[in-house]
DNA sequence: ACCATTATTCCGCTATGCGGAATAATATTC
DNA sequence: GAATATTATTCCGCATAGCGGAATAATGGT
């Protein structure tokens, strides 16, 4: 096979690229985790899209049942054959197979649970995770959404990056983040060195004052994407001596087992 | 607002249709649950769209990251955000929310599997489950799909459809279906029929020999699209008797709660 | 009854995206 | 190692799909 050319985005157009699809699919994206119904005037707005375009995409996707509409209130809903894309996409990562007993293993070890996340955007999307048998403490579904820039999971996948890919993402992050940049950034940074001389990323009580935890990334070999494992539970309860010495150890030992055994 | 007129799609083409979206997102059912990884020929075959076409379209859907491609195989697989999409959906369904504790309280009292689940084509989509304390039986997770022509869950919801678009349904199952039409027509007609008498629908050694099963429709109010209950287990232990006399009532009366506080 | 809001339709224009054929790169075979 | 089979991408002309502005409809509030 021929590997596909770099394309010239900055100047003309990219002849290849389908815009309905995209649009298309913007418009998927548009709904917030709050579980919002939105109406043509909401994506509009939302996506700076023209009115009647929206009509057309929102006319489009309902066909195709991947938006449900409620005639009542007029607006539009995710509907179940979204939901069975993302269950595939979970079928398709055999990481998950070979992730899932090492993670379980360290969840009981540590009481704690233990996740693994891949990126989307400016969040870590939990891929899989398993329940410490302990904690009440943070209970986050596969599927939900952390931030990219100030979690020790977000920050384990920054610091794996490329260095150019890295540096793009960190220049959507300081959009994201307005003022707070300066402060985010220094996290950052702090996490890139911390990754390259001990192989682990903290984040205590950064993200959320009482959250503390411990991620360390993984590269598959065969090039599918990079995800991250991350264990923590409440601040009050983990000194950052034993995320350091106890946690972070049994996360890298978790990592260099799957490498043992993952393509 | 404005209702949409009806278009005429029989003879002349929908205006309003945007092809490039609808192909893109055949793109990405493409993908079996099995979670294959697939190249652009597979996606040709499967889709019976054009080489050039689907280049274009992996392209674009790799960009936006919807795909992730491995150059090493040059295959192609759903990305995380595509994950992220599924959730969103789940977290727009207010019905989840106010159905669990019901469905929770059914798995105690009958120590059996309840789920929730709607429509997607052919299959039922698991949108909600709670473990009966009991059972190895019969452990599906949300996302996943079981057959709508067959099983209790998906006879309940094609004998509360509308009789055109049951019509329009059985129609597509039969096509599906192939040399074993009959014997599923009957069981669906078979449901229709109990369903109105007694407002439930059974699968008892229909879908698989050792599974039983029963389940109740609901339609909100609001216009939101149908889901339906199940609950059920091992054809061995479960008497025809029990799951019509306590399976069936328990389920019915969840539903009929449910009405009660739901939209 | 009127106005404000939200959606949809209409329609001309052009960029968009389509598909066939040519081209490249890689795997496979002998 | 040359030759062949496979799989992908690029090129490019053409038709048309899809875009957006303006007009039109329906609805709800006051």
């Amino acid at each position: 096979m021929r590997p596909r050319k770099e394309r010239d985005e900055d100047d003309g157009q990219d002849r290849d690229f389908v815009t309905a699809l995209a649009r298309g699919l913007e418009l998927l994206r548009a709904f917030g985790r709050e579980g919002e119904s939105l109406g043509n005037r909401d994506f509009a707005e939302r996506t700076g899209m023209s009115k009647s375009t929206v009509s057309r995409l929102t006319y489009t996707l309902q066909k195709l049942e991947y938006l449900s509409y409620n005639p009542d209130t007029a607006r539009y809903q995710l509907a179940p054959p979204v939901l069975s894309l993302g269950f595939s996409c979970l079928a398709g990562m055999p990481l998950r197979q070979l992730a899932n007993p090492l993670m379980q293993a360290v969840a009981e070890a540590t009481t704690l649970p233990v996740a693994m996340a891949g990126r989307d955007r400016l969040s870590m999307v939990y891929l899989d995770r398993c329940r410490g048998t302990n904690a009440v403490a943070l209970n986050i579904e596969v599927g939900a959404h952390i931030k990219l820039a100030t979690t020790a999971m977000g920050r384990a996948y920054l610091a794996a990056m490329d260095d150019d890919a890295r540096a793009a993402a960190m220049e959507d992050i300081r959009q994201d983040e307005g003022a707070n940049w300066p402060v985010v950034q220094r996290g950052i940074e702090g996490a890139v060195e911390s990754y390259h001389a001990r192989g682990f990323c903290t984040s205590i009580a950064e993200w959320r004052p009482d959250v503390a935890a411990v991620a360390v990334p993984f590269k598959p070999r065969d090039g599918s994407p990079m995800v991250a494992f991350n264990c923590g539970g409440s601040a009050q309860t983990l000194t950052r001596d034993h995320v350091e010495n106890d946690l972070a150890p049994r996360l890298t030992d978790l990592v260099r087992r799957l490498a043992a055994i993952a393509p």
